[in-house]
DNA sequence: GCAGAAACATGATTAAAATCATAAAAATTA
DNA sequence: TAATTTTTATGATTTTAATCATGTTTCTGC
C-alpha cells in the first residue's frame, strides 16, 4: 500500500514534479515520497502557515500561487518571496530548525503537498543530488533577496515598480494572450513588494497607464512596451 | 604529506576551525580538509574575489573582516554582508555554480584559507552533517537579507542607521571595553550598508553623538546608550 | 613636515514620496 | 438589489532625505 492517494495525486504521474527538486529522484525514490506526504486544497486567502509557527514538513507547490508575507512594524505587510507551482515552501525553517519567520498566504485557489518532516530529512541524508537541488534553490532566492535589497536601496520608486512588474512577468509570466501577467495582486499587495505607499503605487501604475508602457484591467496588468519597462527599471546601464 | 602549510595552519590546531562548518568533521576529515586547503594573506583593502568572476574553492576566514559588496546602478556600491573569522566566503556562488555576483574586500589584514572545490563538494556529498551545516549557514544569510528588505521598506533612514548600529554590534562585537564596536568602517561604508547618502549618515552619526547614543572618535564607534539605540531603531512595537 | 587627497562635517536648496483628504468604482454581503 | 465595505483614484500638503555647495579635518605619500 505505497501510495495513500488517488492516481491522479501519486507522484509518480505527478507533472509538477519533474520541474521541481524532486525531478532528481528515481522511480523507487518517488514512490518513496509519495508514502510519505500527503496534499491538501486551499482556497484563495487561506494561510498553509503562519509566522513564528513551527513547521512539520516541507510544502510543495502542485498549483495555485503563494505569497510569503512578514509583519513589519506598524503591521505593514513586506511581501518577501512568490511562490509558483513546481516550488518548495516552507524550507528555510524548516532546515535551520526555526519557527517560520513569514506567513503564507495563497493568492489563488491551490493544491499543497506537505512532505513528513522526518522522511524529508532522511531523504536529504540519503540522496546528496536532492540536497544540492534544495541549495540551489535556497541559493537562488538568496540572491533574489539580494538583488532586491540593491533595488530598496539605491533605485527610486518609480524604477522599483517597473521592476516590480518585470519580476512578475518573470516568476508567473504571461497569459494565452502573451502580455497580461498571470497574476492578480492587489495595488496594496503589490505596494507591499515594491516597499512603498499604495497611494504612490497605485499612482505610477496609473501612470505607466496613461504612458502606454502597461494596460490596466481591474486587477489584471497587460505590458504594452517592454523594452521601455525595462528603461524605466533602469536595468543595466 | 598531508600538511602543505606550517604546524601553525594546520586545520586539526585551528581553533577558528571548531566555530565554522568544519566542527562538525572528525579528525581524520579534518585532515583531508587540511591538505586540501591553501592559506593566503590578504591587506586591508584587498579585493578576495570580485563581481562575474568564477569561483574556483571556497573561502575561510582565519582572521580579519570582509565586507561583500556589490556595484549597484550608477556605480553605487551596495554592502550586502559583513563577514568575520570563522565564516565561510564564496560559498553562494560556488554551490549554484555561478559567477560571483558580488565583490569581497576585506575591511582589515585578513588571514584567508582557500579550499579546492572539488575536494569540498566531495566533502559535502560524503558528509551530510557537512552539508547541513553549509545550509545553516545560507539559510541564515537568507533570513538575514530578507530583514534587511523589511527594515528598507518600511523604516526612514534613521531608524535603519539605528539598526545598523545594532548589526555591527552583534556581527562584530565590542573590544574590551565593552562599549567601542569592534569594527572600523567609513562612513561611506556605513552609508553603503544603510541605503542612503554618505551626506545623511554623517548628519545620523554627530546626532546620535549629540544625543549621547554614541560617542565617535573617528571610526571608533561606542554605543553609549543601547537602549535608547534599540527605541530608536524602532525594533518590535 | 608638507602637499595633496580623501574623509568628515554642516548649511541651503531641491526633489521625492509619504501622508492626509476626499471621492468614485468595484466587490461583497445582507 | 440595496447597503456596506473594500479597493482604486486623485488632489493638496507635509515630511523626509537627496543633492548641491563649501569648509574643515584627517590621512597618506613624498
Amino acid at each position: 500500500m505505497k501510495n495513500n492517494g488517488s492516481i491522479e495525486t501519486g507522484c509518480l504521474h505527478c507533472n509538477v514534479r519533474l520541474s521541481s527538486v524532486f525531478n532528481v529522484l528515481d522511480q523507487e525514490q518517488t514512490q518513496e515520497l509519495c508514502a510519505h506526504k500527503s496534499c491538501a486544497v486551499y482556497k484563495k486567502g487561506q494561510y498553509v502557515f503562519t509566522e513564528n509557527g513551527l513547521p512539520n514538513g516541507l510544502f510543495c507547490i502542485n498549483s495555485g500561487k503563494i505569497k510569503l508575507t512578514t509583519t513589519g512594524y506598524d503591521g505593514k505587510e513586506q511581501i518577501l518571496r512568490l511562490v509558483k507551482s513546481g516550488d518548495i515552501l516552507g524550507y528555510r525553517a524548516l532546515l535551520s530548525n526555526e519557527r517560520y519567520h513569514c506567513s503564507a498566504v495563497t493568492l489563488e485557489d491551490a493544491s499543497i503537498c506537505i512532505i513528513d518532516k522526518k522522511y524529508f530529512f532522511d531523504a536529504l541524508a540519503a540522496s546528496p543530488k536532492l540536497m544540492f537541488e534544495v541549495v540551489k534553490k535556497m541559493s537562488h532566492d538568496l540572491k533574489t533577496a539580494e538583488d532586491h535589497i540593491v533595488s530598496l536601496s539605491q533605485k527610486n520608486v518609480r524604477e522599483r515598480m517597473a521592476e516590480a512588474l518585470l519580476f512578475l512577468k518573470a516568476t508567473y509570466g504571461f497569459e494565452e494572450d502573451n502580455q497580461t501577467l498571470n497574476v492578480s495582486l492587489s495595488r496594496e499587495e503589490i505596494a507591499d513588494y515594491v516597499g512603498t505607499s499604495t497611494e504612490s503605487c497605485i499612482r505610477l501604475l496609473s501612470e505607466f497607464n496613461t504612458d502606454k508602457l502597461i494596460q490596466l484591467k481591474g486587477k489584471k496588468i497587460s505590458i504594452l512596451n517592454l523594452q521601455k519597462l525595462i528603461q524605466t527599471a533602469n536595468i543595466e546601464d
